[in-house]
DNA sequence: TTACCTGCAAAGAGTTTGCAGGTAG
DNA sequence: CTACCTGCAAACTCTTTGCAGGTAA
């Protein structure tokens, strides 16, 4: 019952960090799943104290977070409103976004397709392309 | 050499709010204008300062700005970090977000063609397809 | 005169940081 | 043993709110 650990020790070595309790804790939570996880880091810190039956620090979520973010294990996505969105599914793909309930879903790459982009401002290269595809209810008034 | 107030009085009144004197130097620095202007409230804010050459309150400008955003005359961007956004161009278009320097650039809805885009969540509606296209220096490191 | 507005300051929400005691290697 | 980590709390940043005095209609 005890799952392979193996993967998670690489993932944080890989991020610079040390293998602790907690983020073993932490990597459980985000990586033990097949769907794709939308979060921010209040809700994970939730979700990883209700699975671990213990309180976890702020700063250790913050920065395995992070670390994860610039190593590729994580994605930070765009939404409008002052909250950080981060997603386990670090392929290339879009979301929705649902107005009324705050809520994130994947997108297929397949599902969306682009064909023709603007040319970067001299100088520049494009580094990535984020869609975000709003919805509501058919009755929702989008103004505040 | 004094502009014409009246489309500002009408923005105001049409936004629910008495044109006062601090709302009108609001109206100048957003209106006044022909290029887009994508500010933070906190850029605004400093821009109307220098412009009025006196101060002005930052509850003044928070509410003007929320009253003219939903009413059709400012747009929010959706971007990462936990700074919120505006747009004077309300008409559909994309954005490039510069890494560097951390600046938001028009993309003209004609220079992108999405040629397919998903089915909503059944009892969702579209209500609106957001693009931010990331550009950086060729030489540029994603990772902080 | 009445309802709304301004400016200030305090309160909130989310994120980041500093530090003393604890742990991995 | 040393460098790194944890937990806590304080500090920061951005946004929102409450209120007393002021202004538009």
């Amino acid at each position: 019952m005890i799952s392979d650990l193996k993967p998670y020790v690489e993932r944080l070595r890989s991020s610079g960090l040390r293998p602790t309790k907690q983020r073993l804790s932490i990597c459980k939570v985000l990586f033990d799943r097949k769907a794709t996880f939308h979060f921010t880091i209040d809700q994970l810190k939730k979700k990883i104290e209700k699975s671990r039956k213990s309180k976890i620090s702020l700063a250790t979520v913050y920065n395995t977070v992070h670390a994860f973010k610039n190593n590729g294990y994580l994605k930070e996505i765009s939404l409008r409103g002052n909250k950080t969105f981060f997603d386990t599914n670090v392929t290339s793909h879009y979301h929705f976004y649902d107005y009324e309930t705050g809520e994130l879903m994947d997108i297929k790459n397949e599902e969306i397709i682009v064909n023709k982009l603007p040319l970067a401002p001299k100088g520049k290269k494009i580094k990535d392309v984020e869609i975000i595809v709003r919805v509501a209810n058919n009755n929702h008034n989008q103004k505040k």
